[in-house]
DNA sequence: GGTGTCATGTGAATCGGTGCACAAGCGCGT
DNA sequence: ACGCGCTTGTGCACCGATTCACATGACACC
């Protein structure tokens, strides 16, 4: 160990995907008594391969005991450790349409420890309604908003044509992290991590399945 | 072989995940009255590799000119068609919350061939109300929604606790395709289509490389 | 206290995806 | 008509992720 404390924790960008969900069932278990689990448990939990599950806990500290199993405690605290380190990180959203209404009120950010702590938006009849018990402000004041609650998520839920204008205003304020929703590509600099949900994208993933499936079945006919 | 002109159809799933992506910048190109594009215009419009770019295409029946490019009306034809087949594909909206109640009145699923075609939720309080000139209907009757419009997809918005009870009623329903929002791992027989979605999860990803970085930059400091 | 059983941890093979680099081919200008 | 430049299409190598299989090790029971 050559002082680097923070050398080992590199973890596969794979498995990071896997924490939370391993980190809800973890959760589950917990509130349900269990205090050990097997990584076949989990795995079946989180819907993914034993292995898998073993492979990725590797990468935390988090020591199982064989014959066994982890202790749920204990990973619990480690996952959450890696995540975000235990710290809340407060979100802005940026665009208060639909999509921004709902995500304001969505009880999960909360609970996964990423309050929302303002709602900006560029329109002006939007602007200064409440929602939730929180005032909507201008998408001017973005940057007061960052700097007074010390955002660090920005979630953009504009329309698709003020996405990148929503992303250059959140990485002008210094928001590191950014979730778009909006059904665009945005580019930010290479120091600001940006991921993409995109509810129509996985409707049409799910669309070429289907319609593969019927042309696929289409010779075999139709089974019940 | 059996005549089967589907054979050469299959389509890696990452280049799957990134048609949907070439058909909205293509459609954008298509409107600001663009005839061709190259594989590096379309590379940066969808920020991937061209070389990608010209592997994902060579899977469909796109030839695309060399010393030219490809035709950009034929592209949106070929993504368009693999990916559904051009036929729209009526969404059930399962749970009609915060959530649901965005995505109900979501414009993309619309524009991108999904139209809304029902509402559910188990709450009585809720069934009966109307939400964007549609009424919200038992979940009882889900399978006749399903039948009456020719439901293929499923969305599940319901709480993560009630998301495995959605998931059976769809699959009993006969839906072939779910998009599940709730933050849960559910399990449906392998011959239907699952995708997950998870706001939640996407954050902690986020949270990770956050920590990470600051972690990182503690011991360099910023680097110039 | 010894032994059997069970679960972890990991080496190694495999698989899918990405991206470089280059050959093949098409059109345009001369 | 011919050659030059531009772009497609793809072989190949690299990389990350997954999964099997097995060695290691701890606990419980007799």
């Amino acid at each position: 160990m050559n002082g680097g404390s923070d050398q080992r924790e590199v973890i596969p960008e794979a498995t990071v995907a896997r924490l939370p969900v391993y980190l809800r069932g973890l959760v589950e278990l917990a509130d349900s008594g269990m205090a050990t689990v097997s990584s076949v448990e989990l795995a079946d939990l989180a819907g993914v391969n034993a292995a898998n599950v073993r492979k990725d806990l590797s990468y935390l500290h988090a020591h199982g005991t064989r014959g066994v199993g982890y202790q749920v405690d204990h990973l619990i605290g480690e996952i959450s450790l890696a995540l975000g380190g235990g710290e809340p990180s407060p979100v802005v959203i940026v665009g208060i349409g639909n999509l921004g209404r709902a995500l304001s009120q969505y009880d999960g950010f909360v609970a996964g420890g990423f309050p929302v702590a303002g709602l900006v938006d560029a329109d002006p009849a939007v602007v200064g309604r409440y929602i939730g018990g929180r005032v909507v402000r201008p998408v001017e004041e973005l940057a007061d908003v960052v700097a007074e609650s010390g955002c660090t998520v920005g979630i953009i839920a504009t329309p698709s044509t003020s996405a990148q204008e929503a992303a250059d205003h959140l990485v002008a304020a210094g928001v590191p992290s950014i979730l778009n929703f909006a059904p665009a590509v945005v580019h930010v600099p290479e120091d600001v991590d940006l991921r993409q949900v995109d509810l129509a994208t996985e409707l049409q993933i799910l669309g070429y399945h289907q319609h593969r499936r019927m042309a696929s079945g289409a010779n075999a006919g139709a089974v019940g």
